[in-house]
DNA sequence: CGGCCACTTGAGCGTACTCAAAACGCGTGG
DNA sequence: CCACGCGTTTTGAGTACGCTCAAGTGGCCG
């Protein structure tokens, strides 16, 4: 189990050939399944690749769009400028997550995209990008993209209306525990790569519920928590927390 | 303006000429700005549309996605099934937005699409979108579609996690008010074609509080209101309301 | 060691929910 | 035409969940 944030980020490094084969990307970074006469581009879009440090940005929101990203290493979250002039979290990114695409409509950024700690992010430019979609598959591969994420939002915004705090600290752990595990790491033990101030921003709640609420998971003995580091005692625990009934229906 | 919903139906009817110019289908339904070659395509597009009664599913979720569509006449909403067996409203459609195409990913859909009343709706099927999207022009339109609702969904869960109650029924109002502007009726005076349970349920309120705050707005003199329709009688105040701090930051 | 930040935990409060009753609109049928 | 029934909306009173404010702990780094 990895008990540090410098630890982790080792295993992470490690692992970096292993995600590859598993990034949103695909074939974008293995030309040898693309017809030939893109695999020129490839090694392009395999050699840029941009390094950020904590609390950088890869964009700003209303930023002209100059490319698309895909994280190879590091975690990002995605933000969007609130009317208040305060910025709400709508993502996190980890590695082999495509970030970027949501400035496809207007060409330009709609939300901030922002290091959380050291990253790695893999570019392409838009230019690249477009000759890319004159090819078939990847212009499908890339709606695919697209169509997740709506509706990855769309389950996001039902879930931030319709649960309780603990039906939704719930549903973010087991969000976590589904990623890591598609990743390849154990589904039962993984890092939280973001605060408890963040994890809140992004479900809709202050960090002292956040708090509150994973320090009663822990007295129900359904999770084990050090720090940022979570154990899961009891799965079927945590799904039937949030299929509790709730108001609201479709009327 | 329009006192009962037969009166607001017939109002529709007489400006589909209008609306259609404005759909976002766009060229899809006007082939003479289209390369030739695909001339022959849309009026079998235009030729297929689906009638619906109040209630009827367009789709449902996890159906096989067939084709997509978008709205001739009529108000829909896409609902999104929640683990509890409720549902969840992510959207409502009027004429010209486009629906089904969250089916992208999976070749299913991922919601609900409900006629709210007597609809009429534009269908393209998927093969013959697919051979539409070989084109480089129509297939940026689909992009950018994509890439809106996106948008859209990521400033709705932005809301619903963030603003107060009489922030969300201002947001709401004002958005419909845009909305209809956008289609070239009045933005000060329109008619809401949801119930206060469906807009409760839009929003991640009870049908009592979208009541209570309509009503505060209107002893605000904000607004006036007869049963569905709404005339807005201080835009800045609603807008301000919008605007005042909330918590929540980006950590 | 001291300062800083993230986190935990407690006590009190306020917004929005729950339950409830009554008014209203609308379609149906006598 | 009015009576009736149903669903929607309004409004009220009480409650509860999650926010606010606050104090205290723990980890990390200079």
């Amino acid at each position: 189990m990895a008990n540090t944030e410098a630890e982790f980020q080792d295993t992470v490094a490690l692992s970096t050939r292993a995600v590859c084969s598993q990034c949103a990307f695909g074939e974008l970074c293995f030309p040898h399944v693309l017809p030939v006469a893109f695999q020129i581009l490839f090694p392009l879009a395999r050699e840029k690749r941009i390094r950020l440090k904590r609390g950088e940005f890869l964009f700003h929101a209303r930023d002209q769009q100059t490319g698309i990203y895909a994280v190879k290493a590091g975690f990002l979250k995605t933000c969007l400028p609130m009317p208040d002039g305060q910025s709400k979290i709508v993502g996190f990114l980890a590695m082999g997550d495509v970030l970027g695409l949501d400035g496809l409509d207007r060409r330009a950024h709609a939300s901030d995209a922002i290091a959380m700690n050291g990253c790695e992010v893999c570019v392409i430019s838009l230019d690249k990008f477009e000759k890319l979609l004159e090819h078939p598959v990847e212009s499908v591969h890339v709606r695919q993209l697209l169509a997740r994420e709506i509706t990855r939002l769309g389950e996001h915004a039902a879930a931030l209306g319709t649960l309780s705090a603990k039906q939704l600290v719930a549903t973010f752990l087991l969000d976590m525990s589904r990623r890591w595990e598609d990743r390849g790491y154990s589904k039962h033990e993984f890092m939280l790569f973001m605060s408890r101030k963040e994890i809140g921003n992004y479900l809709g709640l202050t960090f002292e519920t956040i708090s509150r609420t994973l320090s009663y998971f822990q007295a129900k003995q359904w999770i084990t928590m050090h720090a940022k580091n979570v154990l899961i005692r009891d799965m079927s625990a945590l799904h039937s927390q949030v299929a509790r009934a709730s108001w609201g229906s479709a009327g």
